[in-house]
DNA sequence: GACAGGTGGTTCAGATTTGAAGAACTGGGA
DNA sequence: TCCCAGTTCTTCAAATCTGAACCACCTGTC
């Protein structure tokens, strides 16, 4: 094994950076949803996913790729969406196995009472706290890292999974 | 409440990216530490924390801070760690209410050699990804994004835990 | 058509995380 | 001294997450 090469003060304070920001981040959006629409991250997600598909319906390997949650994960999580009304299960058409996740009126409602207060909270606690070429920087950069860690073969999942939270609705 | 100002396309791929890389890295070096060393991400920082303590010895309070877990969640941990004997217990001199998380040997050289294949995974996943002006806007972008979100008087609990995954032992 | 191998989703047990509640104690002022 | 508010850490139940095992099914090949 080759000579380790430890971090220097530069690279140290990039990775302490990466977590700290990464856990402060993410922990104050999951509450921040939780508190206001009563949703996970995960769970938001999900149903922005399904509002920005044809029909408000994607198969749930679909919609797997690029939720960074194992697939188990997923079916709970559809579970508890559904539990609430806020998705429907259907099967698929073309496929047997396969089984549809439907957004229902009451989830789309949901989504879209939800989605201001997000990207609020997104810009607060990320986007506005940084300059405009920073952001262009960061864009650029983890895009890269994260498409490097990309299971082989799989599209990004991100994307067009513009909807609600993206652009003007 | 003000009109809702959505995200941009370059705002949208910043916080898509960092959604993106955040959870990629994470799951990852969890797993990589998980293979080679057996340890969580939350221990193997537990380890890196005590180590960089004199004495190996730190308050749990202490420990908890900057530590991204709750402290229930520490507490878990610490018994984990303790279970496997990497970890002590010892009562606080000082506060009998306190408690010291102790670095025993077996933990020490458990780090050491987890160490050299973490920070490789890091290099690989994140730090050698990015160009020297990249990484340096990423530490003090996202630098400034924790340390916003930091609960109000509390040190950053990042600056100084160089110890064993820093610098050159 | 029948088979082998891969896919799609769920179920399961076990690990982990969280917030709330509790038990024990400190510290400073009346 | 006594009391009260605040601190420290653990315990608890509930929610969540994960990988492995599983069943049902598709698809290409012979």
């Amino acid at each position: 094994m080759a000579e380790t090469r430890w971090l220097d003060e530069r690279e140290m304070a990039a990775w302490k950076g990466f977590l700290e920001a990464t856990s402060r981040v993410s922990r104050h959006l999951e509450q921040q949803l939780k508190e206001d629409a009563g949703l996970s991250h995960a769970q938001y997600e999900i149903l922005v996913r399904l509002s920005a598909a044809p029909g408000g319906e994607v198969r749930m390997t679909d919609l797997a790729h690029g939720l960074f949650t194992s697939k188990s994960g997923l079916t709970y999580q559809v579970s508890q969406l559904e539990k609430h009304g806020l998705v429907e299960r259907r099967s698929c058409p073309t496929d047997v196995r396969g089984v549809l996740a439907v957004l229902t009126p009451e989830g789309r409602d949901t989504l879209r009472a939800a989605a201001p207060g997000h990207v609020a909270a997104v810009r607060a606690a990320l986007i506005d706290v940084l300059e405009r070429d920073e952001l262009d920087v960061l864009a650029h950069a983890l895009g890269r890292v994260g498409a490097r860690l990309r299971p082989a073969g799989q599209d990004s999942g991100m994307a067009d999974s513009g909807g609600i939270s993206t652009s003007s609705s």
